[in-house]
RNA sequence: GCGCCCGUAGCUCAGUGGAUAGAGUACUUGGCUUCGAACCAAGGGGUCGUAGGUUCAAAUCCUGCCGGGCGUACCA
């Protein structure tokens, strides 16, 4: 309906001015109407006339063409084009579908990417639970879609870890690993973690002794070795970070990942496509390591293979993106990380463009901002000052027992899902234990509750709430729900064609508040003639504001 | 130093070329014998960091400056 009006105001430009022009209807204050339009402005000056000339022109060619659609038009402000629907015009647009842009692609979502042996902490939740929403957000669109997750199980990180178990374990000693309880692994690989990390910094003996671990890693990788009690220790553990992930991922009841990579699987192709590349001068020697020279792309030059002979992040990066290829033959492949990676990614896609420029031009890096504490520092899992995924989840239970109101599992993960989802992927997060997750307001909980209360009148209500009839005339409250429950499809198709899923909290939470202003004003049962008309209201409603959450993957309960 | 990003109400954020800049929270006030008050209604609170520029129109685009974050070769 909408572009369908668009393209016939268009029409009429190209008639009546000779001008072609791209006319968009944007979702005016309420005052103005239905739907608005600018475009007489922007003809102003390729006409050479007075906008609100041209607007009066348009609008009486809109009411001869347009009158079985629109009811009125008017020209306000400088020259603004205000369309009001027909009431029956507006019942027709809640047939619309969101279009399927993506039908027929095969899209690859990489996030979350927790590294073993390392703590999950606030960041990663972030990272997920975002992610997840936007993988929905591409299926959303009819996109096949490949939900990776990427996790570093070598490299540096896995030599400090280990460095600080073995020596925990007095050695080399698998069997002592049995001693540990399942509960306390997490935490127990987090303070391995912490002290691995400061003896690197602070103990110069320590840090030679922990390169060694980390080659020996990558040794053991490459011999298949899974006998020797090193490697049963690096198994072992390793097995327990990702059981734990799993169990995580369970609880925040996310969409599964199709597939986990670990960079000890992409890493021989990495090395081998870096070092053929080498020979044909897209990799340089640089003081006894292997550089790409992004000064030349503008771009920083950064370290591919190091001087030891080990691959770098940057290495693994490169078989990484050649095993989605291979795999997928993906029209887009998403990477959703911190946007300290900028950069860096920039620099590996570069590099990765010279020798295979199909998966470099079709991955498109999302980059988030960093979840900091308030107060404003950065939380590091090497300091050990992080808030982790399981405190973060403790927090909102505390807040809603705080409230006395004894949340739901469905709706705690409402209140961190939202709270993430509802900002513009971009910027830094401001985690505040106590206040950012609150069970009021613009929030999951606010939502989840909007949405339990219409179905609770459906549920009382016995008439029949499945149409709504084409020739009702609104009373001006039901009018402003139906008209808000009509943006729902132009919401949606923003937050899938810029995947920004804050787009769709707005959305919600408007939607809820006009309706619970609607329900605090007008009697739904019992309103005589009324009746059946605002239960068919409350079905759409409920049926929009559980759609959109479960579009977020945030649930709508029938009761809280 | 250079590169990228950011600066909107006390706080947390929407708004990224269009009409009087909006929410939540906090603060003040009113509303439950009536379909679920985790709600609703009303009020105060803004040099949109700053100075220029482009435009009929700038929080939005461009430039300088101030403030902050991240990156800047062998971490990820």
């Amino acid at each position: 309906m909408k572009q369908e009006i668009e393209q016939a105001i268009a029409a009429m430009c190209k008639d009546v001015f000779d001008v072609a022009v791209e006319v968009e209807l944007s979702r005016p204050d309420e005052q103005f109407g239905d739907y608005a339009t600018n475009v007489a402005l922007r003809l102003s000056k390729p006409t050479g006339l007075n906008p609100r000339a041209v607007a009066d022109q348009l609008a009486q060619k809109i009411r001869d063409e347009l009158g079985t659609k629109i009811a009125d038009v008017s020209v306000a402000g400088p020259g603004f084009l205000n369309l009001k629907l027909h009431d029956a015009t507006l019942v027709q647009e809640l047939g619309a579908n969101v279009s399927r842009s993506r039908d027929g692609q095969t899209v690859l979502v990489e996030y979350s990417d927790p590294n073993p042996l390392k703590p999950l902490h606030a960041g990663h939740l972030y990272t997920t639970l975002v992610g997840d929403a936007i993988a929905r957000l591409v299926e959303h669109s009819g996109a096949k879609t490949v939900r990776i997750n990427y996790g570093g199980d070598v490299g540096r990180h896995i030599g400090i870890s280990l460095w600080a178990i073995m020596r925990e374990l007095g050695g080399e000693h698998p069997e002592k690993l049995t001693e540990i309880a399942e509960a306390d692994r997490p935490a127990w690989l987090g303070a391995r973690y912490v002290e691995g990390t400061n003896a690197f910094e602070d103990d110069a003996a320590a840090k030679a002794e922990i390169l060694a671990v980390n080659k020996r890693v990558y040794q053991l990788h490459e011999a298949g070795d899974h006998d020797s009690p090193f490697a049963q220790i690096y198994w072992t553990v390793r097995q327990w970070s990702y059981d734990y992930f799993a169990e995580l991922y369970r609880q925040l009841k996310v969409v599964p990942f199709d597939r986990y990579i670990p960079e000890s699987e992409v890493t021989p192709l990495g090395v081998k496509t870096v070092t053929e590349q080498l020979e044909k001068g897209v990799f340089t020697k640089s003081d006894g390591a292997v550089v790409f020279e992004g000064d030349a792309h503008g771009l920083h030059t950064r370290v591919f293979i190091n001087s030891e002979g080990l691959p770098t992040y940057e290495t693994k990066d490169i078989g990484l993106s050649l095993t989605k290829w291979q795999d997928y033959h993906f029209d887009q492949s998403i990477i959703i990380t911190a946007n300290e990676q900028e950069q860096y990614m920039q620099v590996v896609l570069a590099a990765i463009k010279q020798f295979a420029p199909e998966p470099a031009e079709r991955t498109h890096h999302l980059t988030h901002g960093m979840v900091k504490l308030q107060g404003g520092s950065k939380m590091s899992s090497r300091k050990g000052n992080i808030v982790t995924a399981i405190e973060i989840l403790e927090a909102a239970r505390a807040a809603g027992a705080e409230m006395g109101t004894n949340p739901s599992e469905d709706t705690i993960l409402a209140a961190v899902k939202y709270a993430f989802a509802k900002n513009r992927i971009g910027g830094d997060i401001i985690y505040d234990p106590k206040e950012s997750i609150v069970l009021e307001g613009n929030s999951g909980p606010y939502l989840q509750y909007a949405h339990a209360r219409a179905r609770s009148i459906l549920q009382k209500a016995s008439a029949d709430t499945t149409s709504l009839p084409s020739d009702v005339a609104f009373e001006l409250d039901e009018r402003r729900l139906l008209r808000k429950i009509t943006e729902y499809v132009e919401v949606v198709e923003r937050a899938t064609n810029e995947l920004m899923p804050h787009h769709i909290c707005t959305y919600l939470y408007e939607l809820a508040q006009t309706f619970n202003s609607f329900y605090e004003h007008n009697r739904v049962i019992g309103s005589g003639d009324r009746e059946k008309v605002r239960l068919s209201l409350v079905k759409l409603y409920a049926d929009t504001l559980r759609t959109g959450l479960e579009l977020l993957g945030i649930t709508a309960p029938d009761h809280l």
